[in-house]
DNA sequence: CGATTATGATTAA
DNA sequence: TAATCCTAATCGC
């Protein structure tokens, strides 16, 4: 389920209920049941989120690397906790609150060196650094993959999702397809700015929200754009779905052109055709 | 109750 | 590209 703004989500409000505190930590899966027996009762130092991974660090330097993939997902319970479900990989509590993971791909104790090695895989995060413009127009110039592959790429920007990625490349107005390296030095500018923009408000917010301001009341309960839509909320044409680097991806027929097309610019004054 | 689907990513081939 | 790792909700029978 989760981009990387809800990591970052998660890692501030588990700071906020655990960090610097003893925390029980249990599992009810047998998978990390030996790895939690050493970790409870112990310091929990802080979390950490990085695109779209997240270490807890202890004071006794164990380093928890978790990745939720595509299912995965923490709950939190106030005290009293419900007791865990069957599925509980690693619960973590205080007296006051709990954390449950559930379903995730990884979840390991690593090293420094080994957390050091994930993090040199990821290309920018907007939200843990700010800045990063640079090093994604590099990336993106040189890669001939489609631009809406390159989103994806977790070295070239680190955070985007599936969801992001065919709302970033509606709100810039660019086509999936095109070579990531065709880009004009403004559109990879665009991209970068709407990227830093959403993400950091993703992260912010309690769910991704994609929609400006402007459009809000037009929107009427949809939640995007063109993700998982078929007419595009701004101007009602087709949204076309294609598989991209082994997901779907959305994007508008028109708004997104595969050339630019001249002095037409919609602004969201067209009726629906 | 089985099949399907979903905001992910690595590894093997 | 395909197989792999994970869970839960939904849908058709």
């Amino acid at each position: 389920m989760p981009e990387g703004p809800v990591l970052h989500r998660f890692a501030r409000a588990q700071n906020q209920d655990l960090a610097n505190r003893r925390v029980r930590a249990t599992a009810v899966q047998p998978r990390f049941a030996r790895q939690a027996r050493r970790l409870d009762g112990k310091v929990f130092v802080r979390a950490e989120a990085r695109g779209k991974h997240l270490f807890h660090h202890w004071r006794d330097g164990s380093i928890v690397h978790v990745h939720l993939g595509m299912f995965g997902d923490f709950t939190r319970h106030l005290s009293p906790a419900p007791p865990p479900r069957e599925t509980v990989r690693l619960r973590l509590s205080t007296p006051s609150a709990t954390w449950d993971l559930i379903g995730p791909p990884t979840c390991e104790l690593v090293d420094p060196a080994q957390r050091q090695a994930i993090l040199d895989r990821l290309g920018p995060d907007p939200i843990a650094s700010g800045s990063g413009e640079d090093e994604f127009v590099r990336r993106l110039r040189r890669t001939d993959r489609p631009i809406g592959h390159a989103l994806l790429d977790q070295k070239v920007v680190a955070g985007i999702g599936n969801i992001y990625r065919a709302e970033l490349l509606f709100l810039t107005g660019i086509h999936p397809l095109r070579p990531a390296s065709s880009l004009s030095s403004r559109e990879s500018q665009q991209l970068w700015e709407a990227t830093r923009r959403l993400l950091v408000r993703g992260a912010k917010e309690e769910r991704i929200r994609t929609i400006g301001q402007g459009e809000r009341a037009r929107a009427k309960g949809r939640r995007f754009y063109v993700y998982g839509e078929e007419e595009c909320l701004r101007c009602g044409s087709p949204v076309r779905s294609l598989p991209l680097s082994g997901r779907t991806l959305y994007a508008c027929v028109r708004c997104q052109p595969r050339r630019k097309t001249g002095r037409t610019r919609d602004r969201g004054t067209m009726p629906k055709l």
